[in-house]
DNA sequence: ATTAGCACTCTATTTTACTGAGTGCTAACA
DNA sequence: TGTTAGCACTCAGTAAAATAGAGTGCTAAT
């Protein structure tokens, strides 16, 4: 027998086992494994092959007289190597965009959809990281005299992100002022990167005393002030309650109790979550890769959105690292498409 | 022994019960009570008494041999009758707004922060009620051209409160247009109650085909798509995991379930506690009176916040019946007055 | 009205025994 | 050399039985 059939028929019975394990939840024997090759080998031989895969750290067993139960490992191994890539049909496509799509444009509201909808077609908690203009470039500011000394600075990213802050200044200001004001700083900022806006403003009050250093000076006033009370990303979180359903956590209330102080602690999880939702196609992190303090017993996978080809956000499932990663892989590709469709018809539509 | 004697006494004892179950999520029994009570009566009498209260459904036994434990009723007599009401010192209440106060005037900010540090005060779950436009005044209206057919429409309801979203017209707008338009919007408007804008837009249409006819339908247009993008009202939760720390939900995965099912459920949880959060004072709701599926072992308390004397919003605590009512009391009012405080203290410095 | 005394009830805990799934190892086999 | 049958062994899980003890309700005395 050659050496690949060797590697084949490994690859064959972790798969096996890691999809009963995922459906069962108990460990998987070796007579299971045995019949459903249809005993083209016998349990003893298995159980030969199940010390190898246990010896590589692909496998363990709970106790010395249970059956076999996936490592982090193995669920890596069995992701990266083993589980055949599956994707949604276009069918299914279009219905999960007709589903989330709401009736206006709105993309706040496209993005709460789609956490539902995954969500609930998964079976596991989704989440969705929200673009805020941060990430993005400046295209135009607009000001807006409220009070005396308030005004509202509005941000426009693309047509799609916008923000809007109440600023406090500490001269009154008219209307016409605010929207001289306005006309310049959109000149001159226009096409930059938001991360780099008062850099540049601060360089350019540097650098020369001209005529126009006190219109730069409120403008850097004023962006200071907004860009602080913008938060760099949203983490939106739906349906907790289903991974708390899953047998693992609910034999285990310690468990349970972690993941949700995991999950409520956002600002971690969002850290962590923003490093794998920028790049391209399905990330997944099982269990100890996750690195957030109570989830290590968890998996997540996540994927991009974008406009104009640029991702501008991610989404993804969280769930127990007992999870049938093949479909999630394609459901969470399959809501990651449909999200950058939607947004790039949108675009397409008004233009 | 007179009546009122006889009242105060049943008082007294219930008050006890109810502070020990709630200290130690275990049913209370008569010798217990009699101790606390410097042994002015024996185990005995405080049977009989504990029959008493048993009969008039403010306890109940789990089983034959246990301690008493209170029912729905006998935690709602505690609240309304038995137990003193208790106000957060001056010195506390300047602590907690130091606490809560933003760096910048952000009304976002400030709501997000009571939540957490209420949640974290209490340890239970706080959630806050967020005000949206939809509750307030017009005041003003800007329009803000993006695309070819895109126009930001950005609503004002008082200094702290706007709303901005995108909305696609049929034909296209010049900047002086949309300028001019939001002028009219703005005298037309300012001062109703967004509830009426497009009904009163609409009878000023149908009563009189004047010169302003188109300008007052562009107008509907427009408001019609900003106000449907606009949520009624959102909902801030935080601290989930304290009250699954609770032993009442660590005993049993079940209930630790239908509560995450309840929380999950974002809509329905709103729409019950704005019901209760517009009110004076501080509304407690107990056991199965929460009405909300799932929720029905938990309680919750709750308060407004205002600006200019009028109720904007709500915020409280949501935990396991047994809680210590008294001090969530005080401090759920206490985090109220503290927002209404910081508020009008924002409104007064900037005008 | 209050209380001491006591039998009684019922949960929770511990102990013990038992079952059975699944293993690892050995020896035989192809 | 890879495969397999056979078998002793391990160990979690369950069930049954015994025990402990907290707390009650009732009665009769004060």
């Amino acid at each position: 027998m050659s050496v690949s059939d060797f590697e084949q028929r490994r690859k064959r019975i972790l798969e096996l086992i890691i999809e009963a394990y995922v459906a069962s939840a108990a460990p998987v024997g070796s007579e299971y494994v045995s019949k459903k090759l249809r005993s083209s080998l016998s349990p003893a031989t298995i159980r030969n092959i199940m010390v190898d895969l246990e010896e590589a750290g692909l496998l363990e067993q709970p106790h010395t007289s249970a059956g076999r139960v996936p490592t982090d490992r193995g669920y890596r191994y069995y992701v990266d190597a083993v589980m055949d890539v599956h994707h949604l049909p276009q069918e299914e496509l279009r219905q999960m965009a007709a589903l989330i799509e709401p009736p206006e444009l709105d993309v706040e509201e496209l993005l709460e959809r789609s956490g539902e909808a995954l969500s609930q077609l998964t079976q596991q908690a989704a989440f969705v990281v929200a673009p805020t203009v941060k990430q993005s470039t400046m295209k135009q500011v607009e000001l807006v005299p409220l009070g005396v000394r308030k005004i509202l600075c509005v941000m426009v990213a693309n047509e799609e992100i916008v923000s809007s802050s109440v600023v406090e200044v500490t001269e009154p200001m008219t209307r016409d002022e605010a929207a001289a004001l306005a006309r310049f700083m959109t000149t001159e900022l226009a096409g930059l990167p938001f991360g780099g806006l008062l850099e540049s403003l601060e360089r350019r009050m540097l650098a020369q005393s001209d005529s126009f250093y006190h219109l730069v000076k409120r403008s850097l006033d004023i962006l200071q002030h907004a860009l602080s009370t913008e938060p760099e990303e949203r983490l939106l979180l739906e349906g907790a309650s289903y991974v708390i359903a899953q047998p693992e956590f609910l034999r285990d209330p310690r468990k349970a109790q972690e993941l949700l102080r995991g999950l409520d602690a956002e600002d971690v999880l969002l850290q962590r979550l923003r490093q794998d939702a920028g790049g391209e196609g399905v990330r997944v992190r099982i269990g100890r890769e996750v690195q957030v303090p109570g989830l290590d017993e968890c998996s997540y996978l996540t994927a991009s959105f974008a406009i104009h080809d640029e991702a501008i956000g991610g989404l993804g499932v969280l769930g127990p690292r007992r999870m049938d990663y093949r479909r999630m892989r394609a459901l969470v590709e399959g809501m990651s498409r449909c999200v950058t469709d939607v947004l790039s018809r949108w675009e397409r539509e008004s233009s």
